[in-house]
DNA sequence: AGTATAACCCAAAACGTTTTGGATTTCAAG
DNA sequence: CTTGAAATCCAAAACGTTTTGGGTTATACT
């Protein structure tokens, strides 16, 4: 059995008030008894019992975050690397980290519900938000503390980071129109997800500047897979008249792209330029390197999670949304258009 | 403020105790009574403080995974798959996951000891076993409740599951000699996981049943990475006479391995064949895909969860040890060697 | 009538902390 | 010698549950 406060209490002779107040360091509390205590805790082992802990100071110093899972496989490499931050930050802040998956849907309320009411966390971070988000309508209606990875159109007063991913879209299509291109595809995500909104706004923004308007049949949706993008693809690559240049609105769609060009014979960056969102890893290894735009990903998990733990420790917060300006990664998947 | 079961007992005017025994179906309490207080905790909006319940009952349906971060652009999709796995498994078993993140290292066992000692989870998820894997020895010998993915040399009572890759690697060998292949040369991991001595030792027999054994210079080391599978192909094309077949132990470093051959003129799958091992969703749409061995990580993650919620209920557990069959999947990265 | 049984209920203790609201002692100043 | 402040300390309450070890009442059986 752990030793408990009472156990020390009784070992040097004085109250488990007293070994409580000196063990947090309290300052009516002789630094003789202090040390004495401290001697004690140390040699028997003493770790405070957590669950009592937080029972009695009503919080419980752990952050929620529910993996949006889309199916077993599933290896969005964002997770991993969000995680990694949000991960990382919390164990530096002595925050844990409670996690749990669930596909989005009718159930996902349920699991933040769970979460809230049984009190099992201070707050959510939010990943991917969506157009009409019930997540972040739920949390913001009960003030419950959360921060956003990503807007939310209506909802401008929650405490978000994201990127300026209009200005993205602007820099890529400013690149390939640089380098020639008129015919622009698409492979957008479902248009559920804000990310996807601001990623086509800046994308048609963009186009308007230079007078370039996207034809419809040359708007698919994708999944985010690579799977998606090489279907997409495929379907763009059988229209009579060719874009020369898809911009896809995620780097694994942008991958399946790639193989689905090369796949039908043709030179990407060549016939087809090719473009994604995100600077996945891999992006720079696939075969050619992806043109893209970075995000970074990781960072952004850490500055979330530290903005979670300042809203919950109520520090002085001036900036409560943060939006990163874009850099454009140029690499071989984009070149000048031939035919 | 949430209501507490102290307000159903007053509406209700019914002892807590009846409300708690109530609200657990025991059969010491009136159905009327059972179900006036199912109603009123319903109109109430009633939930269970989790921490108190978990104070009392000194368990914390907690299970704890504790992420091993390499640097801050790790993105192993290994993790992402297996995170889902776990976590999906603990859900429906109604149990919570506690992830933290940690650079491998000195640190580490603080991270594990900071968990049980603070009674925070019920039990560990291990992932990437080492070969002297101090995580294990720690929680083996304060016999605190775990599973581990991947074996553990000397240990062989803990309870695992684990893929049996020195048949994966002997598959693979088996498909290379038959295509031709007789210079092999590997890409291992750091021979301080016991998933790379099992891959390694796998390799050896299975060339060795051919008569084949591999030059010492062929043999290199890599970081698990695209990039340390581009470096080390580098070196070995520089060779003077080069490998035919290159066997990376993973599929992130075979994909940088097919990069480096392709930057250098070659042809992968002729001039130099190259496999992986993992399978990742990616091998798939990788130029040219690669022949790989398939390891269903969400699966093992899943598997895992519930081997462990079986040991911490104590059900009769038959096989505390899951070695899994592995698949050859033969992708288009091998081909037959042309000199 | 007495007693055993079943059905239903509850007060209080317990889990391991932190916090409240003093109590006691010491010592310097008046 | 008294007073007040400073320095230490502590008993008990509190957090919200579950569990222990009963108690009471009604009914049925001798």
């Amino acid at each position: 059995m752990q030793p408990t406060i009472r156990d020390i209490a009784k070992k040097v002779n004085r109250s488990i008030t007293t070994v409580s107040r000196a063990l947090h360091d309290y300052d009516d509390v002789s630094e003789e008894t202090k040390e004495l205590v401290r001697q004690a805790a140390k040699e028997m082992g003493y770790v405070a019992n957590k669950q009592a802990q937080l029972l009695r100071q009503q919080h419980t110093d752990t952050i929620g975050f529910i993996l949006p899972t889309f199916g077993p496989r599933f290896s969005d490499p964002f997770f991993s690397e969000f995680l990694a931050g949000i991960g990382n930050a919390a164990a530096e802040q002595d925050y844990d980290l409670l996690v749990s998956t669930c596909p989005p849907g009718a159930h996902e309320m349920d699991t933040y519900e769970k979460f809230v009411q049984s009190r099992r966390v201070d707050g959510f971070i939010i990943v991917r938000t969506r157009v009409d988000d019930q997540r972040i309508r739920y949390l913001d209606s009960i003030n419950f503390p959360f921060v956003a990875f990503g807007r939310v159109p209506g909802l401008e007063h929650i405490p978000y980071i994201d990127e300026n991913s209009e200005q993205g879209m602007r820099l890529i299509v400013d690149h390939l129109v640089k380098l020639g291109h008129r015919r622009f595809a698409c492979i957008a995500p479902s248009l559920n997800m804000t990310f996807a909104t601001h990623r086509m706004k800046g994308l048609k923004e963009g186009l308007a500047k230079h007078g370039i308007s996207m034809r419809p049949e040359y708007v698919l949706t994708g999944d985010l897979t690579e799977k998606g993008g090489y279907e997409r693809t495929l379907e763009l690559i059988g229209l009579p008249e060719r874009p020369t240049a898809i911009v896809a609105c995620n780097d694994l769609m942008a991958i399946g792209a790639i193989r689905a060009i090369q796949d039908s014979g043709l030179t990407v960056g060549r016939e087809i330029s090719v473009t994604g969102f995100d600077d996945i890893p891999i992006s720079e290894y696939v075969q050619p390197s992806l043109t893209t735009v970075s995000q970074p990903i990781y960072q952004i998990g850490r500055s979330a999670c530290e903005m979670l733990v300042d809203l919950l420790n109520e520090v002085a917060f001036d900036r409560k949304q943060i939006l990163l300006e874009p850099a454009l990664m140029i690499r071989n998947s984009t070149g000048i258009p031939i035919a």
